[in-house]
DNA sequence: CGCTACGTTGAGTGGCATCAAGCGCGGTGG
DNA sequence: CCACCGCGCTTGATGCCACTCAACGTAGCG
């Protein structure tokens, strides 16, 4: 069985059996187990690994002097958490489970000799970098632009159709092993205020939460509410210089 | 004269003079000129060129279908406007200039070339793009968690620490030539609540603010004052592996 | 069976948006 | 040279969206 981040990124760049194969064996060496609420890395260290998660949930935060914190991305199953790390002096935030996580620790050498051996996964690895940086934009102008009822449905939006690609949705739905603090956290609300605009959703008929289930039982119609454009997943690659390059 | 890309690069690799001459060059050959208010690349497009700013401002900007505006980022004087676009398929943004601008269009191939040929500007490089993906998760936690205040101050102490970082700063003044408008688009605020918290600011002491010109009198106030942590501009660098692995 | 974490609800407040009008200045054309 | 115009800045009045504070319900768990 492929893990999560190749099942992702074989829907954007050919890989060979042997592409799958040095990927899914990288994973398999060091796999940790991690509790929800702790940090897989803090502010300030210079860790010598990437981290990938292959189940659970965790997330990049930032936390202010009096307590303030920001969720700045969500890590979801397939999500490589730090891929800069080998570039920069220290790290200027903080990594954290937010459910129960499985992660694989996959050190600065091993990935090295796949991206040598491997120039398509090298190339998916830089699709899969990009579009992390895309979703940030996305981010902010999520924050910066939209009511709080579109910041929460845009949301919704995202991590279903990132759900989906990596073959974690059943249908309309799909697992959501966050809070309402966490949502909150993530989309600049108070908690409270977030309850209220969940409540309008569901009332409105665009989701339903239950338990840890998310349900978008007519996502055209939120993503309508939510000036959702998927656009910036980039969803629809497959290699736009490498097939032309290559074969 | 180094360009303000060589000049800000040196600050974090120790750049060859053939780094620095084949950098030089390579903005010397297709420079343009563009008015203020104009795009450079629109949402959609696919460019095979990456425009390295050296004169003016310009922002990466989002528009929703109802017309608002969010900017996600400002180009500065020795901005690199978009490394990725060698692999995705389109661009999810537009690129416009803020003032009047001159950019150095520099090809696929001449880019290609010097990475392989200067394996320390590829290094640079790096950097210079993990350094602007930091500050786009900087300004998620702006946007999210601070105050009206707050998010001004602190977009005053990164404009002017940029600027610092590519010489282009004279004490404690530097250029600000973009509009209360465009700064409103940048922080997700109404151009008249930035126009009642600059006069806060100015009220306090902390910015002074005429015609074109930034001035912040002094820096560690302001800082304070915006729960500022340089920290995610990663100005201290000097090549963390370069220097462990060469010489 | 109490503890704790999460979700929910209400009341009151305030930060920031919106609308609207006026000001100052540089550019332009008569 | 001056009237005019447009853009950016400024100010006031008003209102709403979302925050804060506080309490209570509920479910999982030791």
């Amino acid at each position: 069985m492929d893990n999560p981040l190749v099942r992702k990124l074989q829907r954007f760049a050919r890989l060979s059996a042997g592409d799958k194969q040095a990927l899914n064996e990288a994973a398999r060496l060091n796999v940790r187990r991690i509790g929800p609420r702790e940090d897989i890395i803090r502010e300030g260290e210079s860790p010598d690994q990437v981290n990938l998660i292959l189940s659970g949930w965790a997330c990049r935060y930032k936390q202010l002097e009096d307590g303030r914190r920001q969720i700045i991305a969500f890590f979801l199953p397939g999500d490589l958490c730090d891929t800069h790390v080998f570039v920069m002096r220290e790290m200027d935030h903080s990594i954290g489970t937010l459910s129960a996580v499985t992660v694989a620790e996959i050190g600065r050498d091993t990935l090295t000799a796949i991206t040598e051996q491997h120039p398509r996964v090298t190339q998916a690895l830089w699709w899969e970098m990009l579009v992390a940086t895309a979703v940030q934009r996305e981010w902010t102008v999520n924050i910066g632009q939209r009511t709080a009822t579109e910041r929460l449905g845009h949301l919704f939006c995202e991590l279903f159709l990132r759900m989906r690609a990596v073959d974690l949705t059943d249908g309309t739905s799909c697992e959501l092993p966050i809070t309402q603090v966490d949502l909150a956290d993530a989309l600049g609300l108070s908690n409270v205020h977030v309850n209220r605009v969940l409540q309008e959703l569901r009332a409105n008929g665009l989701v339903t939460l239950r338990g840890r289930l998310l349900t978008i039982p007519d996502l055209p119609a939120l993503k309508a509410a939510s000036l959702f454009n998927p656009n910036y997943l980039h969803l629809d690659h497959i290699g736009r210089h490498l097939d032309a390059n290559e074969e």
